[in-house]
RNA sequence: GCUGGAAUAGCUCAGUCGGUAGAGCACUUCACUCGUAAUGAAGGGGUCGAGGGUUCAAGUCCCUUUUCCAGCUCCA
């Protein structure tokens, strides 16, 4: 594949290389703008990248938006392509590049050229009568892209800013094959199959009401679920030396006030009044937990002392944000906060670190450390900032571990690691994190008696391993695509008696099992075997038993996997000791 | 919150030009007593998200509203 550079160079780039997909693709923006002149000259342009899968661009329509308009567009792109337009690259001076911009009447593009340096040379890419302002690359012809699909159109704030005007963003996907189109229109499908809300619905774990958007409703399942991960949640932190306590609800509103949240977050906390007091509905447990430290004074030798909290918070997210378990207005946080001596931060954060890493690693699941760093209307010293920020850093690098920079992202008190994991979509939830704060312990007074007699301030992090139980189980389900391992499964097995001649004995099988802690469940319904274990499948249990005749003679169970089809493992006949090992295994 | 789209039985969905609301699965009952992905028959089930309007007549057209979906913004 042949790009073509700014400085008019062509170089050979394979599509399947980064820089190949990105000048593919951005051309493929540059061929939609096309279309969309062509068909509606009047519409002005903002700006069209390549993305991660794709491209977009964003437009200003003079009428609204419908998905005829979306095929019609792509039908053109189709013949432009057919046109096989090859690109020329050429310069313009600023003052050219705002005198052709005017003279396209194209506002958005305007605004953008004059921001840059007076002094520059702006580089032009044009495509038969299509030409506009680009850094490049592109690819040297339009006919390469033999595969277009225009898949959604949205609302985007020009410059991502929401007191600016809307844009229509119209987002596509090219290939320079059909039959990559193809795979990758698949790979949408196979992905939407795992959507955890269609999963949690099927598979009975999760609903939210209409009376309560944003509030998730776990059912029995779910329920199992969310208990499970507790219990193995609960099992490591004890290892780790962390104690449990649990704060209220709900408390005054002068704690809030103390904790600044009052100030601060006010918008997106919820309040009521109790007998003429305000209170609010906690959005995070932390305040809590000072109280419970300050019951007591502390001495150095206590430290650190790690106070772990299975939190429910509630916070008011905007109605447009929540995303089934991803985003919701109440979750329960793995919060824990860690009390320490400064000699103490860098072996807590590796300590946290390696948690982290372990859970993660239970699950499966590769995951993105980010640094984020000082925001803008932060508070605190720069030295602290300098001090907790390379705390932070040289945990990360000491460990091994590599991560990117977010710049600007960290919480006004204190800079955080964020751990992020993949959804199957490919989209990026942060789970973990790990926050030094320094408001705080200055805020809420508290301090420990030094080996020296004296009073000082303790250090204190705020970190959670899931994040949010609700999300994490929304991944989790993604990831799995329902298909729990066992140790997790809501119903590790499902007994099938072949015909209720067999009744009696399925239920013994499922009281023995019961007995030895297998969470099992018997399908006592008057219908053929096959139809059960259609329906054991679908539910996506683990391992089923099918007892009859022979069974009941031996004393034995026939066990069928999951996936038999798949795995290809006939597990056959076996004792029940047998099978709780191997549901234990 | 913003832009666009959607809402019909428990679930998945059909419903043409405005003219008596449908299918499959699920559920109930009956028969069958079954060996590794759906046995057959019968039956029950709906204020077409809610409120208003246009019309002789509205699931269908218009307005308001709620919830959901995609994206944007936000995420202490």
């Amino acid at each position: 594949m042949k790009v073509l550079q700014s400085n008019n160079e062509v170089m050979e780039v394979k599509f399947e290389e980064l820089e190949g997909k990105k000048a593919f693709w951005h051309t493929s923006a540059h061929v939609l703008a096309q279309a969309v002149k062509r068909l509606y000259p009047e519409t002005k342009c903002a700006i069209g990248p390549a993305i991660e899968n794709g491209f977009y661009y964003d437009f200003d329509f003079a009428f609204p938006f419908s998905d005829e308009h979306l095929s019609a567009i792509e039908e053109e792109m189709k013949k432009i392509v057919k046109e096989s337009l090859s690109l020329q690259v050429s310069e313009k001076s600023k003052e050219e590049a705002i005198a052709y911009m005017e003279q396209a009447n194209e506002p958005y593009k305007l605004e953008l050229i004059r921001e840059l340096a007076d002094d520059v040379r702006i580089s032009f890419y044009k495509q038969g009568e299509y030409e506009e302002f680009c850094a490049g690359p592109h690819i040297s012809n339009v006919c390469q892209i033999k595969a277009i699909k225009l898949l959604s159109v949205a609302g985007a704030y020009w410059r991502g800013d929401e007191k600016n005007p809307m844009l229509t963003r119209i987002y596509g996907i090219s290939f320079p094959k059909a039959s990559q189109l193809e795979d990758y229109l698949h790979m949408l499908e196979e992905a939407k199959a795992r959507d955890h809300r269609k999963l949690g619905k099927e598979l009975g774990i999760f609903t939210i009401f209409d009376e309560g958007p944003g509030l998730p409703v776990f059912l029995p399942k779910g329920m199992m679920l969310k208990n499970l991960l507790i219990d193995y949640w609960r099992k490591i932190h004890r290892k780790e030396c962390y104690v449990e306590v649990s704060t209220p609800i709900m408390l005054e509103r002068s704690l809030w006030e103390t904790s600044g949240h009052w100030e601060h977050y006010r918008e997106s906390m919820y309040s009521l009044q109790v007998e003429d007091e305000d209170y609010a509905i906690k959005p995070m447990s932390c305040p809590g937990g000072m109280l419970v430290y300050k019951l007591q004074p502390k001495s150095y030798k206590e430290l650190p002392i790690r106070m772990a909290e299975l939190g429910l918070v509630h916070r008011n997210e905007k109605s447009g944000t929540l995303h089934g378990l991803m985003r919701v207005r109440s979750f329960t946080q793995d919060d824990a906060h860690i009390f320490m001596r400064e000699d103490q931060v860098m072996d807590e954060i590796q300590g946290v670190m390696r948690l982290i890493d372990k859970v993660y690693a239970k699950f499966g699941f590769s995951y993105q450390i980010e640094l984020s760093t000082r925001p803008e209307n932060s508070i605190g010293s720069d030295e602290d900032w300098e001090l907790a920020t390379k705390a932070l850093e040289q945990a990360v690098v000491g460990l091994g571990k590599s991560y990117v920079v977010n710049e600007g992202d960290g919480a006004f008190y204190g800079p955080k690691l964020d751990f992020h994991l993949k959804d199957s979509l490919g989209r990026m939830w942060q789970c973990g994190t790990i926050q030094l704060d320094f408001q705080l312990p200055q805020r809420f007074g508290i301090e420990y008696i030094g080996a020296d007699g004296e009073k000082h301030r303790p250090i204190m992090l705020h970190r959670v391993v899931f994040g949010s139980i609700e999300r994490f189980i929304g991944i989790l389900i993604e990831h799995y695509a329902g298909k729990f391992p066992a140790w997790l499964a809501p119903v590790q097995v499902k007994i099938l008696p072949v015909s209720d001649k067999y009744m009696d004995y399925a239920k013994k099988v499922a009281e023995q099992l019961e007995d030895a802690d297998v969470r099992a469940e018997l399908d006592l319904r008057n219908e053929k075997l096959g139809y059960k274990i259609r329906e054991a499948r679908m539910d996506k249990v683990p391992y089923m038993v099918i007892v009859g005749e022979n069974e009941e003679k031996n004393g034995s169970v026939s066990v069928r996997q999951r996936d038999a089809e798949i795995e290809k493992q006939e597990l056959g006949e076996m004792s029940l000791k047998q099978l709780v090992e191997l549901v234990k295994k």
